[in-house]
DNA sequence: GTTCGGGCTGCAATCGATTGCATAAAATGT
DNA sequence: ACATTTTATGCAATCGATTGCAGCCCGAAC
């Protein structure tokens, strides 16, 4: 029972036809006559019929459900991503199953596991990098999936995502390329994070094609929190020499970052400069607006989604799709001070 | 099959039990002998076999699944709380299922009623005012519910959230206590969104008290967008005479109120005093840091997650829980001019 | 020595829809 | 007029786990 109690018996005696047809008529109404149509969908809306999903699902092995394991929703570029993917889904006829895993890989396979139980019939990952047993268990049920936000790198994975070694060497090199060398980075948690790790090498590719090294004290790693960056910049701000930039691996570190500098009266960008990664929508609206990095998020869930649907329908689909991303210059940057002396 | 190919038969037939066994093995251990518990564990841990979750709800009617139907990821403040929600409902063994209806109702009863078929225990949906399909929806399959995010002046459903109304009242009752008395809003579109009317409202009741009636050209009624609010404070920059306080109904139109007079080289809160409501992360960062309501947004996610569950559970539960709401003073408002200069 | 009761386990029905196969009726071809 | 598709429909098996009921075994009580 659906609760309700009405079944497809029901709905079958009511139009009188067998549940045969009346399945039928719900799910391949081109294999039915119109007219017998016409009388099953009446006598469906009159009992209030709704279809029982599991009974539904056993029989078919579909659920026309579709997994989504994410960090967190807290961050709003994952909840922008998320959003589109979900609409792209429903869209689709497909609904979306949430679990999040707060940057841990343990619990990433063990909510994954979880998503499988429930039976979707497909799977949205974040990163490249994962738990030996979630690949284990992808395998073995054969279900298919798509990684996001980073192309992996062994190219035995379908992946929607951009380059975020690329993108960094490409904030750095602005960064170099305005005259800037003592330049620091604010990290996010590197551990079991692919996207932080390959943003970090990023900037420390970057800087060592100008054969300047990033020391490890100019590296703090932290959450990805507000206060994580200001903690960080507070460390920043007490080394000599005092770095004149310093690149952060997501806006809301660099926002944090620099509500530090506020906070001690550092003129940014005059006295340093300041960049971000996601270019979330907050990013425009801090003061000075935020440089940073456009990341295709919406673009990046209805991606994730085509490509995940059509291996679903048994499609090979293309294995990797990248997405552009674009450095948006804003007013947290300028030549250092130095430099604008000479 | 679980496209892996192992069902509890197959543990059955290795660890020598039935499968009645393995399943009570695997659901209720305490009915099973401890050495046998263990050579089914083992078997299963072999063959890693994972439950078939439509097998399983189709047989016990329980999917341990819930549905949320909020209007949008894209607003921090529902994923902020649709990410508490999760967290709740994963460490009581439940999996969320998403749908997001955009503001339109007619939308939100089309995905519940997929939720429904999907087969959630229970749902979890924002606001009070529905459609009456919902209802009807909600009636029929006798599934456990929760509004959130209002109170439900019927007393007929249960809730959890605040008086959307009293806060708002609160917010205007500072503006007009600190001597404002031209105040204008800017509201949400209130068609299909109660939280958004009583805001309004809540402002209106407000003045009143003080025998300001709020003038229909003051109030413009925006999608809760940073262009949103730009827009309409556009509109009200041009009015005479200019209000002196600008009530916005969330943090994002609020947001955007600021940035446009930014762009006009409008003093904010000294020729311009501006409040938001919901107290969004962005809120604290904005230049200069936004005078808000605090909502409980976590609290709320929580709470909903078990009233819900013990809803499930068969408990009656209190029906109403009302959270407390908090005027945080910042940075964006200010005695009007004229009332400084006396 | 028989009875009683509790602890474990198995049998088999059941949940509600889908779908391969068979069949009847209607349409088409010759 | 007869053979051959095509179109609609029904029959009944099936998906994989759960669970009420019955039975067995073993120790305790009388």
């Amino acid at each position: 029972m659906n609760k309700t109690g009405v079944k497809l018996t029901d709905v079958a005696r009511l139009a009188r036809v067998s549940t045969a047809t009346v399945s039928r008529a719900l799910s391949q109404p081109q294999l039915v006559n119109a007219v017998t149509q016409k009388r099953i969908e009446a006598a469906a809306q009159r009992l209030r019929y709704v279809p029982h999903g599991a009974a539904r699902a056993l029989r078919s092995q579909r659920t026309h459900t579709v997994g989504a394991v994410i960090p967190t929703l807290d961050n709003a570029i994952f909840a922008n991503a998320t959003h589109a993917l979900q609409k792209a889904l429903e869209d689709r006829g497909y609904t979306l199953l949430l679990a999040c895993h707060e940057f841990n890989l343990q619990a990433e396979t063990k909510v994954t596991r979880s998503l499988l139980e429930r039976g979707v019939d497909g799977l949205v990952l974040v990163g490249a990098e994962h738990d030996a047993g979630l690949f284990t268990l992808l395998t073995d049920f054969g279900v298919p999936y798509v990684l996001t936000w980073a192309l992996d790198a062994s190219g035995r994975h379908p992946c929607v995502g951009f380059d975020n070694r690329v993108a960094a060497m490409r904030v750095a090199s602005y960064l170099l390329d305005i005259g800037h060398r003592e330049i620091a980075m604010i990290s996010g948690v590197v551990a079991g994070n692919d996207r932080a790790r390959d943003r970090l090498a990023g900037v420390r590719d970057a800087l060592e094609a100008h054969r300047i090294a990033l020391h490890p004290q100019r590296v703090i790693e932290k959450p990805y929190t507000l206060a994580g960056g200001r903690e960080a910049m507070q460390s920043l701000l007490k080394l000599t020499p005092r770095p004149t930039a310093v690149v952060c691996a997501n806006d809301v570190l660099a926002m944090g970052a620099v509500m530090e500098c506020h906070a001690h009266a550092i003129d940014v960008p005059q006295a340093l400069s300041i960049t971000g990664f996601d270019d979330m929508e907050a990013a425009s609206i801090l003061v000075p607006p935020l440089t940073t990095v456009r990341v295709p998020t919406r673009e990046l869930g209805y991606a994730a989604a085509h490509q995940l649907l059509s291996r679903i329908d048994g499609a090979a689909g293309t294995p990797v799709t990248e997405l552009a991303v674009d450095l948006i210059v804003r007013g947290t940057t300028a030549p250092p001070a130095a430099h604008r002396q000479r």
